[in-house]
RNA sequence: GGGCGUUUAGCUCAGCUGGUUCAGAGCAUCUGCCUUACAAGCAGAGGGUCGGGGGUUCGAAUCCCUCAACGCCCACCA
């Protein structure tokens, strides 16, 4: 049968992987065996394929299928994320193209448009995953806000309520002016800004002069109550017991004195803000001063703006920066940089706003997550992500958990008709606690108010490895008592606080256990500027693209080639072509393999003999190799030592070795032998390339309807003998050598030479080299002949006798070469051994070892110069 | 402003507790080959004072100090 000399992924992939989801190859189940558990990074559920998503789920799927083919019950849970603030932006902006504002519609109206939007876009991102070739056992599938994950939400609010650990209060959080909702201090991302500062000048109330204040926003002056000076500062005392004017709101407002004012900073005057800057929030509650909010939830400035407004904060700063100039109120501005923070969202700059928010009180929670990691019960590869991830533990802060927003898990409290609230899971609990708490037996539900709020979506996220095996609902039961704690999760520095470190808190809340004991941080994808991959950048390639360019093995292979744990990848698309180069080369040699016929009579050949027991060898030495790699997460490394194994020892070694002449059979022990070899070869690739590995290992022999590579034992470990390895690699280089002179002469590898030995040689390896190099023979001499050219591996001298082909000049100049790099090489090694310091002090081994570089470096001397002399004659 | 990390070949990176597997790998480059598995290939070759400086040591890419560049995280100085 003819087989086409190019691999065509597309015509394979799909077919396996049909055919593994038929055959129920990802599906898990509790059983005898050890379990190896996996939960995927939820991704949006309406979002789309991204690199950062395939560079991931690559990796997670090696380690399940790795695990998988070392006999573990390998579990791998997949799932979508109702992504709050980004799901509802979309649905919101959806609905603004038609012309619906968000506040036209009720809750219950807008919801639908968001399930609606759900249920088109939800979930594509899961059907890319299959191309990619994710093992997941999407019978498991779960949503953050599918019944079981919602009542699970909804439970742990309540418990964590009825521990004191949830409370609601007025405080400074950070309003994100877009969204309208509140964020927690991780969702504000601080940026750089060249902007200006201003210096402001309050009039002073009943005389004449002024108090200059300096500040980054002028258009707060409308919330100014105060202007606070520090008590010993001589440079603003004479405005003691003072007050000023607002400029432009005309309002007069105390000098107030307090020593947070840092007296080298701008006049020393500061204007005190307490609605709209965290240090003036925490001076107006010690100083007892009002809190005046200029602005609308959207940033626009309110009534407290007069004249302004209306007008968006930013314009407004513009203007009242022109109408200060024109009274002559502004002192001057300067270039200045602060730092400035923005949504990470919706990318606006946040705004500080006091308001009534839900908390959760972090600290006492976080003390056995922080030890876990400290004690390595869990561990980060790279560690050093293990100071970032203390640092922040212990200096925790709570953590707002409250969302204006609608698409979420509503807050289950319910506000009574006199005030104060109740939390329950349900409105029927609700309303008997509420007639518990008030007494009013007639308390109808329509007389409870549920909290318009919903939770941050972390707060669903955060309870994922324990809620997708049901284990908060049913915290008993034969899943999550089996699959919990979960081995490996594979995820994004990024969100090592968002949702890494509050797993870990929340697995011990709920489970008293860790909730995994490997976390695998991928670095970021970025472009070949280094940029990192963004819609708006347009810099990210399309990955369902470049699975149809280069299949979905070879971009899994580029994924992983330059990318180890916790450093970013520079993306570029000539890193899948070396993986689809590879898989060609795969495919090739299973050509060469598949095309040989067999013939059971003819006598097996020396070169393959000791070829079949050095592959043995290499092959059992690499996947112990692979083996440490894989237990020190070095993927990358695991697949690069495959990659060699494949292409230099397999391909061009074993396989030149064997190989029959042309249209000559190969006898059975050989080819026995060499499909055992590509058989092992294939499950050690099949986790980073399972679909090509499928193809051909269903190829390369007769298997039963159902039988998969996917759950075929990995190959497993051997001890090898290393005199007979490196025996080897010695024959290797005198193979190179000839190789090297072939090239240089011109030789053409149809023409057989002779080869002449001088020294230590073992002539067991010499059906290798005379198979390899084309040789007439192989002899031992005492003296090489005139007209040889030759080369040295180690110790010894091999010569191949060219006659007239020979070029004394240029064998001379090679060789005076040689001599000058080995005297020098000499002088340095005489000038250890000769240093008494060093003879006396290093340890025997080392001085041993320079002894032998010694002795063998004037044996090459004494040989190189023979040489130099019988050129000579 | 604190803390952490990085700096080794043109690119991306290995080099664990200092000493022949210490200067390595893959890709790229160069040379010669359309050799009957594969030109998406084969066979060869070149390429680095291990960021700078200083120190410890018989011996430093490796340990210490210092400077520099870059990156990341955290932070309420207007």
């Amino acid at each position: 049968m003819e087989i086409a000399s190019k691999y065509n992924p597309t015509d394979v992939e799909g077919k396996w992987y049909q055919y593994w989801l038929e055959n129920g190859f990802f599906r898990s189940v509790p059983d005898d065996r050890e379990p190896y558990t996996i939960v995927i990074p939820p991704p949006n559920v309406t979002g789309v394929l991204h690199m950062g998503h395939m560079l991931n789920n690559t990796i997670q799927d090696i380690l399940v299928r790795r695990a998988r083919m070392q006999g573990k019950n390998a579990c791998w849970v997949p799932g979508t994320d109702h992504a709050s603030i980004a799901t509802e932006a979309k649905v919101v902006a959806k609905l603004a193209k038609e012309g619906i504002g968000k506040n036209d519609l009720t809750r219950e109206q807008f919801l639908e448009h968001a399930w609606e939007w759900t249920h088109k876009h939800g979930g594509i991102i899961l059907e890319q995953l299959k191309k990619l070739g994710a093992s997941c056992d999407w019978d498991r599938t779960c949503f953050t806000m599918d019944e079981a994950r919602s009542e699970s939400v909804i439970k742990v609010f309540c418990d964590l309520y009825a521990k004191g650990l949830i409370y609601r209060g007025v405080r400074m959080i950070n309003w994100d002016p877009a969204a309208q909702t509140a964020i927690s201090d991780e969702e504000v991302i601080h940026k750089e800004e060249h902007g200006k500062l201003y210096y402001i000048r309050y009039k002073v109330e009943g005389e004449d002069g002024y108090a200059t204040i300096a500040t980054t926003r002028p258009e707060t002056i409308f919330g100014d109550v105060a202007v606070c000076i520090h008590p010993n500062d001589p440079k603003t005392a004479h405005l003691k017991g003072k007050k000023v004017i607002v400029p432009i709101a005309g309002r007069v407002i105390p000098v107030i004195e307090d020593e947070y004012v840092d007296t080298e900073f701008g006049t020393g005057f500061l204007k005190v803000t307490p609605a709209h800057d965290v240090n003036d929030y925490l001076l107006g509650e010690k100083h007892n001063l009002e809190s005046i909010d200029i602005f609308n939830d959207n940033g626009i400035l309110n009534a407290c703006g007069l004249q302004y407004e209306g007008m968006d904060r930013f314009e407004a700063r513009r203007k009242i920066e022109k109408a200060l100039e024109e009274m002559g109120l502004m002192e001057k501005t300067e270039a200045y940089t602060n730092s400035v923070g923005y949504s990470e969202r919706t990318d606006v700059p946040v705004e500080p706003k006091l308001s009534m928010q839900w908390f959760l009180k972090m600290e006492s929670l976080a003390r056995p997550a922080l030890e876990a990691v400290e004690n390595d019960t869990i561990q980060f590869h790279p560690v050093k992500f293990k100071n970032m991830y203390r640092h922040w533990m212990e200096n925790i802060k709570d953590w707002n958990i409250s969302r204006q927003l609608w698409w979420g898990h509503r807050i289950p409290a319910y506000y009574l008709p006199e005030g104060g609230f109740v939390v329950a899971e349900t409105a029927e609990k609700a309303l008997q606690a509420a007639r518990e708490k008030t007494g009013d037996s007639n308390l109808q539900l329509t007389g409870l108010r549920q909290d318009e709020d919903c939770l941050d979506t972390w707060f669903s996220s955060w309870l994922w490895p324990v809620s997708v095996f049901d284990g908060i609902n049913h915290p008993d039961n034969k899943d999550v008592n089996y699959y919990y704690p979960t081995n490996d999760l594979v995820t994004a520095p990024e969100i090592i606080f968002f949702w890494v470190a509050r797993m870990i808190v929340s697995g011990y809340e709920y489970r008293r256990k860790p909730c995994f004991h490997n976390v695998y941080f991928t670095g970021i994808v970025r472009d070949k500027l280094g940029r990192k991959m963004s819609k708006s950048l347009g810099n990210s390639p399309d990955p369902i693209g470049l699975m149809n360019t280069y299949g979905a093995d070879g971009v899994r292979m580029g994924m992983l080639l330059t990318s180890p744990a916790g450093n970013d990848l520079p993306f570029d698309e000539s890193l899948c072509e070396q993986g689809r180069n590879f898989n060609n080369k795969i495919w090739n040699a299973f050509r060469l393999v598949k095309g040989w016929t067999v013939d059971d009579t003819i006598p097996r050949p020396e070169a393959s003999v000791i070829a079949v027991k050095w592959f043995q060898m290499q092959l059992g030495e690499t996947i112990a190799e692979m083996d440490g790699l894989y237990d020190k997460y070095r993927l990358n490394e695991a697949l690069m030592t495959v990659y060699k194994l494949f292409w230099d020892e397999f391909s061009a070694w074993y396989l030149e070795l064997i190989k029959p002449g042309f249209e000559q059979p190969i006898d059975t022990l050989t080819y026995q032998a060499t499909l055992g070899f590509f058989d092992s070869l294939l499950r050690l690739l099949h986790p980073f390339m399972p679909f090509i590995t499928e193809e051909l290992w269903q190829a390369l022999a007769l298997r039963e309807k159902g039988e998969s590579i996917m759950v075929s034992p990995a190959p497993q470990p051997q001890k090898a003998d290393n005199g007979y390895l490196s025996a080897f690699e010695i024959t290797k280089e005198v193979i190179g050598g000839i190789r090297t002179v072939r090239l240089q002469k011109n030789l053409p590898n149809k023409e057989p030479v002779a080869l002449q030995v001088l020294g230590e040689h073992d002539s067991s390896f010499n059906p290798v080299i005379s198979k390899m190099c084309n040789l007439s023979s192989i002899v031992k001499v005492e003296e090489k002949a005139a007209d040889a050219v030759s080369f040295l591996v180690r110790t010894t001298e091999y010569a191949i006798p060219l006659g007239s082909l020979i070029d004394v000049e240029e064998e001379l100049a090679k060789l005076e070469e040689e001599l000058s790099y080995l005297k020098g090489f000499l002088q340095s090694v005489m000038a250890k051994l000769t240093n008494e310091s060093f003879v006396s002090k290093a340890p025997a081994k080392v001085i041993e070892r320079e002894r032998k570089k010694q002795a063998d470096t004037e044996s090459k001397i004494k040989s190189i110069e023979e040489a130099i002399v019988s050129l000579n004659n």
